[in-house]
DNA sequence: TTCCGACAGTGGGGTCGCAAT
DNA sequence: ATTGCGACCCCACTATCGGAA
């Protein structure tokens, strides 16, 4: 197949507006596809490349190569340079894959360049990824859409499914139930603004401490144990303690979900950075390991000694892991009926913050663990911070926020009279307040260089976060977490605006 | 007809590893 | 040694489509 076809589809579906219109263009695409094509084709019109991240971004993609005047690549062709493109390392690499990317590039038509590009930097913007392409591929081989997507869940990937699905028929989805061994893609949860809220949502539920730290997947089959991230990365390597942990728990055979985070010698969790890098260090793992240990603590299991857990109500499944993870490497939690117990549930909030931890996580005791979905069966509460902080400049949006000013620089107070940047924010606003703040902050612009406009710092804006961190960018050696905008606050001056020394004071336990 | 669940988009900061300088 | 880039951790929020109520 021409990647000519694949480019054009993929501008087609960009241009659709109605999901089902999508769905019938990556159908239609899917339905013509080769045997040898299919697992090439299915994650290039989910905006992914087979290979993965293959060290190729906006840097190595800055470098224009005249297009070619006509389509003649093949989709074959585009796989095995990129193949080429991943396997680059060592001295040279950046000026090899210039060349590659070069070579890819010059044989491609401008409408090719474009769908490369967003292939390589994952942003095919075209208002389908996975999910659409899962619905495509269903109505291309008449499956239902249901099972398909439970099979790419517990696959954990989509063309292992479409391969066998398009060369198979139907009856292939039966293969892909929970192995142990092979991650799946892990319940994720929504967010609610009080415990209240959540438990009166859910009714009977569990209340469990939320850590902040990294997202695991721990199988165990025999001796054979692997650890896998929340996007199935494999960290086996680097979590020596885990995979420790695994092997003298009593059962051969399991699947359990759970955080790694590191305590200090207080017993108190260090701060999500340490953790993070201590997950991130490869190259020493004994050393980072002696450093900084991890613990792993775990909320749930899908399969043990044989049996698939994942359709039983999270109580039972709790149930089973008690009976396999010993208590001080199990989340701390505690069970609300209902309404009435909202209060218990509260103080359980206040006393996991004391503890030092991020929030908690209410879950429906009811509810099946729903791979691969971020369903309203668990909820998270984490307690919000505000400050009023003053707008210093203002970046251009892209995609759908091209021509409004999108990106906010955030300066607090100093005690000199002056602003200190604690970070930028996007989030927050709608389209209304978007066109309102392009046009406001134009008003007060001094400098534009086609990216930032400088304005005088005069607008203040109300910004919820979730806690400060250390930064080595940011003037004031601290920068907020999660930043997002709430509402602007016309009435306030930027005197008025919080300061530095008094965020800091709010944080204690961060010190720049 | 209205409501709501699921998705995609729009990007944020930090850390590590690697290659280039 | 330092710097820049890319990958991958953590993530919030809004708009939109389309099925459910």
């Amino acid at each position: 197949m021409l990647f000519a076809r694949l480019a054009q589809v993929s501008r087609d579906v960009a241009a659709a507006a109605a999901r089902s219109r999508k769905t019938e263009l990556l159908a239609e695409l899917f339905r013509d596809a080769a045997a040898d094509d299919v697992p090439i084709v299915i994650p290039y019109l989910a905006g992914r490349l087979p290979q993965g991240r293959i060290g190729v971004g906006w840097r190595v993609l800055s470098r224009a190569v005249p297009p070619a005047a006509g389509p003649a690549l093949t989709v074959q062709e585009v796989d095995a340079l990129l193949t080429e493109l991943g396997a680059v390392s060592g001295p040279g690499a950046q000026a090899e894959r210039t060349r590659i990317v070069g070579a890819l590039m010059g044989a491609a038509t401008e409408e090719e360049q474009r769908f490369l590009r967003g292939l390589l930097t994952g942003e095919v913007r075209q208002g389908a990824l996975d999910a659409v392409a899962v619905e495509g591929l269903a109505r291309a081989t008449g499956a239902d859409p249901a099972r398909v997507r439970r099979a790419v869940m517990l696959a954990g990937s989509l063309q292992t499914v479409a391969r066998a699905l398009l060369a198979e028929g139907p009856g292939a989805l039966e293969r892909f139930g929970l192995t142990v061994g092979r991650p799946v893609l892990p319940m994720l949860a929504q967010s609610a603004s009080s415990v209240a809220e959540a438990v009166r949502k859910l009714g009977a539920c569990a209340v469990e401490e939320k850590l902040d730290g990294i997202r695991v997947q721990v199988h165990r089959d025999g001796d054979a144990v692997r650890v896998h991230t929340r996007t199935l990365d494999d960290i086996t390597d680097r979590m020596p303690e885990v995979t420790a942990i695994a092997r003298e728990l009593a059962a051969d055979q399991f699947v359990l979900d759970g955080e790694v985070i590191s305590f200090g010698a207080d017993g108190r969790p260090r701060s999500f950075q340490e953790t993070a890098g201590r997950v991130g260090s490869r190259t020493d793992v004994a050393k980072a390991a002696g450093q900084v240990p991890v613990s792993p603590v775990f909320f749930d299991v899908l399969a043990v000694a044989g049996r698939d857990l994942l359709d039983l109500p999270f109580a039972e499944r709790h149930a089973e892991l008690a009976r396999l993870v010993p208590e001080p490497m199990r989340v701390r939690r505690t069970v609300a009926r209902g309404p009435k117990d909202i209060a218990e549930a509260e103080r359980f909030l206040a006393e996991t913050l004391a503890r030092g931890h991020e929030g908690v996580m209410v879950k429906a005791l009811a509810a099946p663990y729903s791979a691969g979905r971020r369903g309203a069966a668990w909820l998270k509460v984490k307690p919000v911070h505000t400050l009023d902080l003053v707008v210093l400049a203002a970046e251009w949006g892209h995609g759908r926020r091209t021509g409004k000013l999108s990106n906010l620089h955030l300066g607090a107070r100093t005690a000199d009279g002056g602003f200190a940047m604690l970070g930028k924010t996007f989030k927050g606003m709608t389209d209304v307040m978007l066109a309102w703040q392009t046009k406001r902050l134009r008003e007060l612009a001094v400098e534009d260089d086609g990216w930032v406009v400088r304005v005088r710092p005069e607008l203040v804006v109300e910004i919820a976060y979730d806690g400060l961190q250390r930064s080595s960018r940011y003037p004031a050696g601290v920068t907020l977490r999660f930043a997002r905008v709430v509402r602007y606050r016309e009435d306030k001056r930027p005197e008025e605006a919080d300061t530095v020394e008094a965020l800091l004071a709010a944080h204690p336990e961060v010190t720049p």
